[in-house]
Parts: structure tokens; sequence; C-alpha cells
DNA sequence: ATACATGCAAACACTTTGCAGCACA
DNA sequence: TGTGCTGCAAAGTGTTTGCATGTAT
């Protein structure tokens, strides 16, 4: 593995993504290191959550259909996420490790990892609408 | 629901989309109906694959890391991406209609569906990198 | 001293949108 | 005939990259 340095700009994404508990995309980190921090360029961002990522020292999760979020929760774990305000939440449910069992003829594809996002409204959604109803 | 008329562009989305195996991205799609006909634009394709895709007449698969990809084939089921060269596939396993019940507190969260992606290896790519070896 | 890292801006990939003309029902 | 649809180009997101400079080791 390439070496890599212990910079302000590494330290400040890992010490404000453990602290911000959101899975913020790389822009909604971007602007909270940028408050402590005016000078941050967001390549630097992008760039260290890269390689952060790369290290396990934080989690990378690809979000279908909209920006990336990240995590520095690293254990393997799901999501749900909100259709309409888009935020994501963590799921409170056992990491089927072996769930890759079930497939019956996996055609010689090596299968590594799984994601597994849940799809629908969140309670505060879903009040929102309840409301706008009335 | 809005109507919605029968048009050329949209006959070959769908029929185009059937005779490609492949989960094409919409890119891919794109280009193979513009072989028979030429002056089709691109934004029509995006807009006719979104329209369809709410009608259920296809089905669009929301990938992470990559390009969307769609299919003709509507039924719930998974896909597994390889992470050398893209290629999506289906997964020949059952669909956990129930699986959100493994879930030990939704938080309020009114869950809809949920998308599930293997990742890996395909079996052409394994085999190239084997021979790359040698 | 030597690479790796940074900031900036430009480039990139994918998708959506405004608009004027076109064509399905 | 009317309104939904098309093609085009431009704009919008999210992310990556080239380059000159800066800085950790």
């Amino acid at each position: 593995m390439k070496k890599t340095r212990k910079t302000i700009q590494k330290n400040l994404v890992l010490a404000t993504l453990a602290d911000m508990k959101n899975h913020p995309t790389a822009d909604q980190l971007f602007t909270e290191i940028q408050k402590k921090y005016p000078s941050l360029s967001k390549a630097t961002v992008y760039r260290n959550l890269k390689i952060l990522a790369g290290q396990g020292r934080l989690k990378h999760i690809e979000m279908p259909d909209s920006a990336d979020r990240f995590d520095h929760f690293t254990d393997n774990h799901y999501h749900m996420k909100c259709t309409v305000c888009s935020k994501v939440y963590d799921v409170d449910m056992p990491y089927f490790d072996k769930i890759s069992e079930f497939i019956k003829d996996t055609k010689g594809f090596d299968i590594e990892t799984h994601d597994l996002v849940f799809k629908g409204i969140c309670g505060e959604c879903r009040n929102k609408n309840k409301q706008r109803r009335n």
C-alpha cells in the first residue's frame, strides 16, 4: 500500500465525520469542515475520503440515486433512505454475512460484498405530509 | 396519472430494451436505438425511461457507483455487479419480500422497497486476470 | 530533500430542463 | 386542434484531474 501522510485536512475529515451522525455527503462534510478551516478545498475532501475509505478508516456508502455518503462507523451494516428528504439512516438489523448463499447459480461470479438499502418515507416526512392534508 | 402518448421513440425504447439482455445504461440504450433511428435525442431516451418506469413498463435499477441501469424484466429481483468491468447480472435467488421484518426498530420509517446489490468479480474478468499472471 | 498532499480551476460523466416546433389522439 | 412529445443545447449535480506550490517525513 502507498504511504500516506498525516495532514491537518485528513484529521479534520476523520474528526468531523465522527462528530456528524447523519452520514454526510462529501459536500456536507466539506461545508462543515470549512467553517473551522476556510482554506479547505473540496477536491481535498474528495481525495481524502477516497484514501481513508481505502484504508478502512471510514466507510464509503455508495448511494443509488444521489450523492454518496460517508460514515465513520466502519462495521458492516445496512441503511434506509427517505425518498422524500433523502436523509439516510442506519438500520438496526443483523448483517447477513452469508446472504449470498441463497444464490442458486452464481455463474462464476466471485461475490465479495453486498449492499442493502431500504427505501421509504421517514417519520418526519410522513408527519409533515399529514399536516399538509388537514 | 397523466396521459401519455404512443410514439415511435417510446416503442423503440421498450423494444430495444427487451432485445438487450445486459441491463443497459441509458446511454448504451441510446446508442443502440440511434443505429436504427439516427435522429433520436438522448434527452428523449432519458425522458421516456423515466415515464415508462413510472408506469411499471420497465425497471429502473439505481446503481451505486455508476450510471443507472434499465431492465425490461419488471419483477422484483436482485443484481450483482462486477467491480472490474461494471457489467450487471441478474441474480438467481428468491426475492425477500419480508426482509424488512428483521429490522428491530424502524424509528417511524415506512419501508416500501429495498435494493440488494452484490459486488465481486465476474467469471470473465477473473479468467482474464489469471491469464495476465502467467 | 523528496515525494505525497494541497488549492484552484477546468474537465468529466450522468442526468435534467427550457424552448420552439412537431405529431399523436 | 390541443397538449403531450421531440430535438437541441445549455445547465445542473456530483466527482475527478492537471498543475504549480506547499509541507510532512
